[in-house]
RNA sequence: GGGCGCGUAGCUCAGUGGGAGAGCGCUCGCUUCACACGCGAGAGGUCGCUGGUUCGAAACCAGCCGUGCCCACCA
């Protein structure tokens, strides 16, 4: 080691993550480790396409828990000698993105309409330019091993060409039409949304009881209705068909109060003759449900709720009024008219747009649609199959059940940032031109065209993300090598959103899965148990963290924390992984500084070091094993403990004398233990252990493509792991009697071994000198009996041998309580019934000596 | 309405058929020549409740209570 160097390694007794993290980071881009080449094939390749972040966004707790699970295995991989690609990008998110952009420009007093589509698109893409890499950098703060030259964006150039194609395809096999349809129409984006961006809230309404007269009779029929001012457009009255109550009614007329409009009386079986009188007023223009019964009874569709949220026309005197404006009018009206006979409280669930939070207004539109069946049928069959495997399971079933009830998809937003649906119209005759690129003029006729006003749900061109960023639809060195990508993390809130999606286009387009394994991670919640989430203001900002704790302890932390079901924040997460940063410094400071110039290898020459060697081993094996079967809170978990453990409180104690003595032996097998624990948490803590291997002996070039340890299977010991930890429990426990038995710490106490002689170790970290000679016993503890001597305090020893022989006698109470029971000793396995007898013996012993 | 979870130490969570675990917090003792973001020793739990299965249940089954999420067109 250069003098700088150790002098560097003696003097800083703190690993300061804010120091390092900067400067590693760049010399892994100036490696260009996370840049490959497109060579060989995506099955001896590992591939990882990024969740795409929005361009609007900051880097939140879902993306960092995310991040670190996709880089510990990309990393592993890395390490592994695979071509290694990891996908970054990001998403134009179309409603969330425009929203930003007219946020910015309302403080200005502008609306989009102001600019005109052109110049607000231009705004957007300025907005896109200044913020949209923020997220990049971000993740580069996260450590993340991206490859950051081959960042893609769901709007950029090629990825248009992807969705284009897509949609022509998908138009060319009948999938995709265009049709008058119920949407869900969000007044605060004002554009219809799918199904899917929709949630639904319990919200108290007055159910409303409205009286319809009967044609010429003296009868009412009662209806209730949450929105009353949805009545000016009813078109029938429907009643269950079993109901005896009406069938004198149905196929007659009931007068609309305030209208003065004839409707029918229709029988369906949609009808619950349960609810309120079992009426149900059939309002086609503006609820799902009647919707659907309209059309089957071929009703007559009235829109008063225009896509502004008033009243059209069609609402005669309320026309201009806002919804709720209506509402109040509508029933001052009825009531005028006494026509209202009930108001109750009602609480009832009531959709929401996702997006804007505004209450949605069903409402008939003309927009595009997807049939989904066909596509779904292939990407059922590959999860059924488990060619695509859903992790944990439960959710490969709640997959299943949504795409078997899949239902047609409306792609079309009524907005101007996004893909403008590759769809042109001539005016002149009516002809409807969709195609990849904007043709010139019509093809009948040759007249002017017109592109379609409505651009694409952001969720097209996130479905095409694998294959699209790749370079599809050319056939590019990039598909080939790396599709189909080897994994997905995902939160499972986009389960059908986005990867459902993406199963089914690149099935249908790529001609394979995306990806074969689907992990779905859990959802890490704010510190009081409530969702993450700017408007609630109980979001956690990683880079707070990154920047006080470093970014390797906020990934183990995450790592630490996740698990299958959804946590809280723990901030102690995080700080034990701190703790293990300074931890792993610190040992390494001591094995570095204090080693003889060797080529690390297992060397070992006694109990202790087959005992290290063993469980190192075993570690790689087990951590490995988890981080493949995305077990990310074991794997980190169990490192941190072997090494805190086992190999700092134990064998670093146990070996000191031999390092300070310069020993080759010892010295060989610390540089290779050092070398394969960095290997292995390199993945999920990538600063500070690239940092420490730049002090190593045996470093050649960066960790960041060292090889990944591979658990040596020979160097497992069992034996030596029994003698060890055996010896472990005596320190333990000699410590323990020492504490209870009032002796000063540094006092060296005089004992004797009786029985077999424990490992070396045990006698130096206990401080009992085992060749003491002449006083009398005065405790046992296993074959150690400890000599009487002025350093012990009599009374106290009596009092802990008290304490022991109470405890013993409880142990033989249970131990003969359980022997004693027939059942136990007839059905139990033979191993576990000797177990119980062995130990029996072993307390009957003990007490015996120390009565 | 249907589905999926969860309820274990003061807190956050592991454990899923053979003697209750981790991290943090707490108590006591240590400025021991890697680390006080440290070292050593402790205290702390009728494993939501009630029944059942079993020689044996925190774990398996049933019911109940509490709690969270997803899906669904009862006005």
């Amino acid at each position: 080691m250069e003098a700088a160097q150790r002098k560097r390694l003696e003097e800083t007794t703190r690993y300061d993550p804010t120091e390092v993290e900067g400067r590693i980071f760049s010399e892994w881009m100036d490696g260009g480790y996370f840049h490959p080449q497109a060579e060989g094939t995506a099955a001896e390749n590992f591939s990882v396409a990024i969740p795409p972040p929005n361009v609007t966004g900051v880097l939140h707790m879902g993306h960092a828990l995310n991040g670190s699970m996709q880089d510990a295995l990309v990393r592993m991989n890395r390490m592994r000698g695979k071509n290694t690609l990891w996908v970054l990008g990001t998403d134009h998110a179309g409603i969330a993105t425009q929203a930003v952009v007219e946020k910015e420009l309302k403080k200005e007093g502008k609306s989009r309409h102001d600019l005109g589509r052109e110049a607000f698109v231009e705004k957007v893409w300025e907005w896109k330019a200044e913020y949209g890499s923020r997220i990049v950098e971000q993740y580069k703060r996260l450590g993340a091993s991206c490859d950051y030259d081959r960042e893609r964006f769901t709007l950029d150039e090629g990825y248009v060409r992807a969705v284009y194609r897509v949609f022509k395809q998908l138009f060319d096999k009948g999938y995709i039409y265009r049709d008058n349809y119920m949407v869900n129409w969000d007044p605060g984006s004002h554009s219809a949304i799918s199904d899917l961006e929709v949630e639904n809230r319990e919200v108290e309404d007055v159910l409303y009881s409205i009286d319809y007269p009967v044609e010429d009779s003296d009868r009412v029929l009662t209806v209730a209705t949450v929105r009353p001012e949805t009545m000016l457009a009813d078109t029938a009255v429907a009643v269950n068909p079993g109901d005896e109550r009406y069938a004198d009614l149905v196929g007659k007329h009931v007068v609309l109060p305030l209208v003065g409009r004839r409707i029918p009386v229709i029988a369906d079986e949609h009808v619950d003759v349960e609810f309120g009188t079992g009426a149900l007023k059939i309002t086609p223009g503006h609820d799902p449900n009647d919707f659907e019964i309209g059309r089957k009874h071929k009703l007559e569709e009235i829109g008063v709720i225009g896509p502004d949220g008033r009243m059209t026309e069609e609402a005669g005197e309320f026309a201009g009024l806002t919804a709720a404006e209506a509402q109040v009018a509508v029933v001052e009206a009825l009531r005028g008219e006494g026509r209202l006979s009930a108001e109750e409280p009602y609480v009832h669930s009531v959709p929401f747009s996702h997006r804007s939070g505004e209450r949605i207004e069903p409402l008939i539109s003309l927009q595009w649609f997807c049939r989904m069946d066909e596509l779904a049928r292939p990407a059922i069959e590959v999860v059924e199959r488990d060619e695509v495997n859903i992790t944990p399971p439960q959710w490969k079933r709640v997959y299943l059940d949504w795409m078997r009830e899949i239902r047609p998809w409306c792609v079309s937003r009524q907005l101007w940032w996004g893909h403008r649906i590759p769809v042109w119209y001539c005016d002149a005759c009516n002809e409807t031109i969709v195609a990849e690129s904007e043709p010139q003029r019509c093809d009948a006729c040759g007249g002017e065209l017109r592109q379609e006003e409505d651009v694409l749900d952001t969720w097209f061109s996130s479905a095409l993300w694998p294959f699209a960023t790749l370079g599809w639809p050319d056939d590019t060195p990039e598909l080939r090598a790396f599709y189909p990508t080897s994994f997905l993390t995902t939160a499972r809130e986009i389960l059908f959103l986005w990867v459902a999606r993406m199963i089914m286009t690149g099935l249908e387009f790529a001609g394979d899965i995306p990806f074969r394994d689907v992990y779905v991670h859990s959802v890490i919640q704010a510190r009081d148990g409530r969702r993450m989430s700017k408007s609630l203001g109980t979001g956690i900002d990683p880079l707070e963290e990154i920047d006080v704790h470093g970014a390797d302890a906020l990934r183990f932390g995450l790592l630490a924390m996740s698990s299958t079901q959804d946590v809280r924040f723990s901030d102690a997460k995080v700080e034990q992984g701190r703790d293990l940063a300074n931890k792993l410094w610190n040992a390494s400071r001591l094995i570095l500084l204090n080693t003889a110039e060797v080529e690390p290898a297992p060397r070992p020459t006694c109990v202790e070091d087959r005992w290290i060697l063993s469980r190192l081993e075993g570690t790689i094996a087990s951590v490995t094993d988890k981080l493949e079967t995305y077990d990310f809170a074991h794997a980190v978990q169990e490192a941190y403990s072997f090494f805190w453990r086992d190999l700092c409180d134990w064998y670093l104690e146990i070996v000191k004398p031999r390092l300070y003595d310069g020993e080759e032996e010892v010295s060989a097998t610390l540089l290779y233990a050092l070398e394969r624990v960095l290997g292995l948490l390199h993945p999920t803590m990538p600063f500070v252990s690239e940092e420490i291997w730049s002090y190593h002996p045996a470093r050649q070039g960066h960790l960041a493509v060292h090889s990944f340890p591979v658990a040596d299977l020979a160097l497992i010991d069992e034996a030596a792991e029994a003698d060890v930890e055996g010896g472990i429990r005596l320190t333990q426990r000699l410590r323990a009697w020492r504490d209870l038995a009032g002796v000063a710490v540094g006092a060296t106490l005089p004992a004797v071994i009786d029985g077999v002689e424990p490992p070396a170790f045990v006698s130096r970290l206990s401080r009992f000198e085992f060749d003491g000679v002449g006083a009398e016993p005065v405790a046992s503890i296993g074959p150690v009996r400890v000599l009487d001597s002025d350093q012990l305090d009599g009374a106290a020893v009596a009092e802990r041998l008290e304490k022991r022989r109470q405890e013993l006698r409880a142990e033989v109470e249970r131990g003969e309580r359980k022997l004693g029971n027939e059942g136990f000793v007839a059905k139990a396995p033979a191993e576990v019934v000797e177990e119980e007898r062995g130990k029996l013996e072993r307390y009957r012993a003990e007490l015996e000596e120390l009565a």
